[in-house]
DNA sequence: TTCCTAATTGAAAATCATTTTCAATTAGGC
DNA sequence: GCCTAATTGAAAATGATTTTCAATTAGGAA
C-alpha cells in the first residue's frame, strides 16, 4: 500500500540523484506516511534522524518526489493541504477529516461521467482530479465508542 | 450558466453585508467570470470599476463570497490556482488547460464509485472533490486549424 | 432628510510559506 | 584516495496573504 523506501532510494539514483543522508531522511518520512505532510512537517519529522536538516532540502526533496511520481499534491478546500505518498501511477487520494489520515485508491471508472461531460461541453477532458474526503474507520469507531 | 450579479448583491446584503462600491465592482467581475481568477485578477479588472479599489477589500469580498457559496476554490497539480463562480450548490469545475476556460457542471454521479471505495477501506465518505482539465472546444479549432 | 454608529475601507506593516543565492561540503565515478 | 559536479544550509529575497488601525461610509433610526 505504501511507497517503498529502497525502491524509492533505488529510483532517486537511477535517475541520477545522489543518496545523500538529508534525502534518505525525508523519503524515510514520505514512504512511512499515514497522513498528508507539509514540507514543515516532513521537516519536523526528518530532523529527528538528521538534524542537520535544513527546510530548503525539504522543499527540493519533495520536489524531485513529486517529479517521479512518488508524492502527490493534496489539496482541500481551503488550499494546498501538502503531499501524499503515491504509490499507484494513476491514484487519487481519501483523506479523513477528522485525523488526516490518507490512503490511496486507483480504481476510478468514470468514463461515462467524462464522455457526458465531454459530449455535453465540446472539452476534450485530458485528465481528472479526484479526492474524497470522509471518516477513517478509527475515527468513526472512536465516535461511536463515545455515545 | 453563470452567477447572476443581482441575486449576488441581495444575497450579500440579505446576510448582513454593506453593498459598497467596492463589493460591487469585485461582484461584477466573479458574476460574469470566464475564468478561474486570483485574487490579483479580480484586484485588476474591478479596478476599472473602481479605482480607490483596494487588494485587501478583494481578499475580504472573495472570502465572504466563498462562504456564501458563490464562488469556490479551483486547483490544479502545482496548487490553488483561484476562484471560479459556482451557481450550483454542488457543482464541480472543468477547466481548459490552455486558455484557463473555466466551466461549472453539475452532474456527478458517483455513487457506485464512492460505495466501492467506502467498502473496501471503511470510510464513510463525506465529500468529493472532483475536477476535470481539458481542452475547450475554441482552443481545440484553433489547434486544428493551425495544421 | 439628517444623524449616528457599526461596518467597511485602504495603506502600511506584519506574517508566512516558498524560492533564490552563494560559499562550503560531499557522494560517488575514476 | 581524488576530483568534481551535485548538494547542502544559512541568510536574504520574494510573493502572496493577513493584520492593524485610523479614516470613511452604508444604511437603519429619528
Ligand atoms: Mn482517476
Ligand atoms: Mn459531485
Ligand atoms: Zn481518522
Ligand atoms: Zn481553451
Amino acid at each position: 500500500m505504501n511507497v517503498d523506501f529502497s525502491a524509492l532510494t533505488t529510483t532517486l539514483s537511477q535517475h541520477g540523484y545522489k543518496l545523500t543522508r538529508q534525502r534518505r531522511a525525508v523519503v524515510e518520512v514520505v514512504a512511512h506516511g499515514q497522513t498528508r505532510l507539509s514540507a514543515a512537517d516532513v521537516y519536523a519529522q526528518a530532523q529527528r534522524a538528521c538534524p542537520d536538516l535544513g527546510l530548503t532540502t525539504v522543499y527540493r526533496t519533495l520536489e524531485i518526489l513529486a517529479e517521479l511520481g512518488a508524492i502527490r499534491r493534496v489539496h482541500l478546500d481551503d488550499g494546498c493541504e501538502g503531499f501524499a505518498p503515491a504509490s499507484a501511477e494513476h491514484g487519487h487520494h481519501l483523506i479523513c477529516s477528522n485525523c488526516k489520515m490518507t490512503i490511496e485508491f486507483e480504481d476510478c471508472d468514470m468514463r461515462k461521467l467524462l464522455d457526458r461531460v465531454a459530449a455535453r461541453t465540446g472539452f476534450k477532458i485530458e485528465q481528472h482530479w479526484l479526492e474524497l474526503v470522509g471518516r477513517c474507520p478509527k475515527c468513526l469507531q472512536k465516535a461511536a465508542a463515545r455515545k
